[in-house]
DNA sequence: CTGAAAGCGCTTACAG
DNA sequence: CTGAAAGCGCTTACAG
């Protein structure tokens, strides 16, 4: 910058205003700078002009997911990376791997790197480092999961009413024994959709049955063999609800190990590649990551942008429900 | 910093020194130091420290992939975060969408953002960039993809083997009518997979026919469309080739559609979720894309620890076929 | 072993 | 409208 101020022959601070797009220079000097700028192929150090700056923005967010391989994650990360891009700011991304001393860890390491926001799916066990974090003034907006911080954003999906009116459906048609997979309940997400579960059950003729209730289930080959077991119990369920898209296709694969995938009824939370090409196709109770993700960025955008201190706002998000085949078995076939 | 040099006593230079875990610190100083960073809650500002650092080095690199979102991008980030991690590494994404113009503007702005290095699935159309960029001293190691430039490191699967083994296989089963999906030509691996096929067929009875050769097929519909085709034309192929992943897709989503997925044989490159679990299951030439991002990481992490100019590298990682019923069905049934 | 000074590449009051 | 000076938070020769 030094050697394009005397290339110009004008000032630093002249050539820092004509690069910043900043008015009141003289036509003519911005030409000259303009020119010498290109003429040395002048590149501006972005993360040096932070430091001085009076807001301090970098320009960067960060990403924190529970793993950039999930194609939930994928799908949330491509939305948030878009928004951000049309407002020229980068995004810096981690996996908590669901471990919240890895969750505090990347929230440490993002805020020394002065990201001006966080968008984040909490494990639910940092949530004090996060409300310190915010407190310090950096903007948070939390996704997928709810979390009840002072002037944190969240948003997140109608898991709880997703969950009821799927399994109500299996109920609906017929099921008296509808058997449920879950995540582990210290996650949100997880503990709604269990709510969800049985309060479709409530005012109808059926009960649950506990034994058909499977909670802390964390892979596919867990859920793989929950199912098997389930099925071995006599008078087994008719229908399967899996709370979790991992979940649904460890449930796949034992029902057609079992060769039963046209027998027992299956619906599952959440949307997975390919679920229409399997036999049957699966029903499932669809999110929408890429809206959540462009919702989460906006909001994080705007707090970065215009500080000033609204209420925290939670925006929830409509699942639908696609029925493919599996989720529109009867009992009893 | 200035609080915490003045709390403990010592010079500014000190409290760096400590800081940094550089030797030669009294130990009093050093337990001072410490004491007082703790007791003000000194965080460290990673960013203004690399200003007037010698190495400049600013602990971030970047990847530019073709979609964060498409599952074998991902699983590369994933294996590349990792990696990156375990040196205290931070990672910046982008998709560059196949398109050389945004290919150019993400290397642009993260160059501009002083990363240490440039992990990148190359377009093809932005080479003479990376080339610049390179020579300005920033490593760089392309994936996927063969690029020839002076000191930039490759990592690719052996694409022409890979489909040469698939085809050859095809072939040896009977099949005199195969046909080829493939995506743009523009593409080195979509090159090296035709250029496969082809030496698969030479010195066999099995002579190519163009009328089912299909190349700058780019997304699933457009695959599915091509298989219709192909499919309806007399004597038509008895097994396909399906040069990528979202082309396989497409080509198994034609064949339940016709009925024909038992009939018609099926091998796709590169493997996807829940392959396995179709009917029958789709047989396929994996690639291991954690490998890939795990290698390409280290080679850049080496790189920029160590400066001295070797010659580039080019690794190539073995693929594997995986039998899974449709690369194995018989001609004629 | 330690500290005062200079400086990384930039922005921002402050005079003019 | 423009420029010289100070300073963002740090590191690094350079003396001592």
């Amino acid at each position: 910058m030094r050697d394009v101020a005397d290339r110009a022959g004008v000032g630093l601070a002249t050539v820092s205003r004509v690069i910043n797009g900043k008015p009141g220079v003289a036509a003519d000097l911005v030409e000259r700078v303009n020119g010498a700028a290109r003429d040395l192929g002048y590149r501006h150090d972005v993360t040096a002009s932070s430091l001085r700056r009076a807001d301090r923005r970098t320009g960067t967010i960060a990403l924190v997911l529970e793993d950039v391989a999930n194609p939930f994650s994928s799908l949330l990360h491509r939305a948030v990376g878009d928004a951000a891009r049309a407002e020229s700011v980068l995004v810096l991304t981690g996996s908590s791997d669901e471990q919240p001393e890895r969750e505090r860890e990347l929230i440490d390491t993002f805020t020394l790197r002065q990201v001006d926001g966080l968008i984040v799916v909490p494990t639910g066990g940092a949530d004090a480092e996060l409300a310190a974090v915010r407190r310090q003034g950096t903007p948070i907006v939390c996704v997928d999961r709810l979390v009840e911080l002072d002037q944190v954003d969240t948003v997140t999906v109608d898991n709880r009413e997703g969950a009821r009116a799927a399994v109500r459906r299996l109920l609906d048609l017929g099921h008296r024994r509808v058997a449920f997979l879950g995540d582990m309940a210290s996650i949100w997400t997880a503990r709604e959709r269990h709510a969800g579960y049985l309060e479709a059950h409530a005012g109808t003729g059926a009960a649950v049955d506990e034994r058909f209730v499977r909670r802390e289930i964390r892979s596919a080959d867990a859920a793989e063999r929950a199912i098997r077991e389930i099925l071995g119990a006599d008078e087994p369920p008719t229908a399967v609800f899996a709370a979790q898209n991992l979940l649904t296709i460890g449930a796949v694969r034992a029902l057609q190990r079992l060769g039963l995938q046209d027998r027992v009824a299956l619906i599952g939370f959440d949307d997975f590649p390919l679920a229409d090409m399997l036999c049957p196709g699966v029903s499932v109770v669809a999110q929408d990551p890429a809206e959540i993700g462009l919702i989460a960025a906006r909001l994080l955008l705007g707090r970065i942008g215009d500080p000033d201190r609204r209420p925290a706002r939670h925006v929830v998000v409509p699942t639908t429900y696609i029925p493919r085949g599996s989720g529109e078995i009867p009992p009893g076939r």
